[in-house]
DNA sequence: GATAATCGATACGTTGCGTATCGTCAACAG
DNA sequence: CTGTTGACGATACGCAACGTATCGATTATC
């Protein structure tokens, strides 16, 4: 004890065996019957897990969905690093696209936002943590495009990422019409080149 | 009755003075205490009216949330007109921006949304009533841009819109970081001119 | 083989939702 | 003036889900 204290950091997650039953249990309750039917005590239940294990290693739903949320996206979205602007940007939006569409991930995310609006610790947490997870890829393909003058420097980072991908979340989350292959396309060329004629 | 039947509609609507109660209840409660605080049995108290009074005339909570978010957006936002497009989405994007952050009425949106991710029915009825709130003066401007040749005629429509108006609702209710007026200007300026060099 | 961490089961209190019942009150028509 | 109708308030339910507390059993680890 020649040292100062050593407050050892505890694992404050779940083990690993609990983690993955919990949420498999809540994906397949979001796959199945939607939303709705995902709630503390079902998870529970399908998880065959105990409702005090749970709160012993989730502080509330919206944790739980970010927890699976989280597990389902990471590194699922990598950089496409086609040597292209345009192109690294339409397979960024195809590949969020696919993940959010074609997995229970968006699903996730709404229910997640929605939860939140509840719960003013979560939410700066979700928000934060979705802010980052968007920004990880995006970041380097505007980065190399802003070094390689493909794209005006002159801009506000924030302005051109917003623009490039707000549309993708607020057809996503908003509108819950997801846009189509074609759309994320399209979306890429006119952000690039403007609507003015 | 020599005439088909007639089913007479009959007014299903709050009589004028329940209505304005249990808005301005409502109001009252999302503006002190947030949305968590606006639950149907505090409404009622709030506004001296019996919980059953409510459920006569309103289906859920989201029906409420709809209607005050109608009852607060209704006529506030006009079409401007100046006679320049960039200048008309400036305006529009900062009336709809005061709108929003001023009052009452995001909060109102961001609990509609996440009310009705637990209730299918009302979810496509706000989603509907959503779209078609956005779209009335936007639709307007966007139209006489086409018309008279300031934007390109070969683009999809939702497309142009949702490039105008989905970083404002982003910013709002995923991000929780509303734009500000500078950043409404500089976006309808790149979104007229594209990000590219 | 002891100690600590984790777990399951169960019970409990609380909040909020949505429904049902019933007596009251006001408007309005005959 | 009286009867009918429509809206209302009060109250009581039943129910689902949240989150906490307790406690004995189990597992792992040293």
């Amino acid at each position: 004890m020649s040292e100062k204290l050593r407050f050892e950091e505890k694992p404050r997650v779940a083990p690993v065996a609990t983690r993955r039953k919990v949420l498999e249990a809540a994906a397949v309750l979001l796959d199945g019957d939607g939303y709705p039917s995902v709630t503390i005590e079902a998870i529970a239940t399908n998880a065959g897990v105990a409702k005090t294990t749970i709160y012993r290693w989730w502080s509330s739903k919206a944790a739980i969905l970010l927890d699976l949320f989280d597990a389902i996206g990471d590194e699922r979205i990598s950089d496409p690093a086609t040597g292209d602007f345009a192109e690294d940007l339409k397979a960024y939006l195809k590949s969020l696209l696919e993940l959010m569409s074609g997995t229970i991930a968006g699903e996730a995310a709404a229910g997640m936002f929605a939860e939140v609006q509840s719960d003013p610790v979560m939410k700066v947490e979700v928000c934060a943590h979705f802010s980052e997870f968007r920004q990880i890829v995006l970041n380097q393909i505007v980065d190399r495009a802003i070094a390689s003058g493909t794209i005006r420097g002159d801009l506000d980072r924030r302005l051109i990422e917003d623009l490039i991908i707000a549309p993708f979340w607020y057809r996503l989350l908003i509108a819950h019409e997801p846009m189509s292959l074609e759309e994320c396309d399209a979306h890429v060329d006119v952000v690039l080149t403007g609507i003015a004629s």
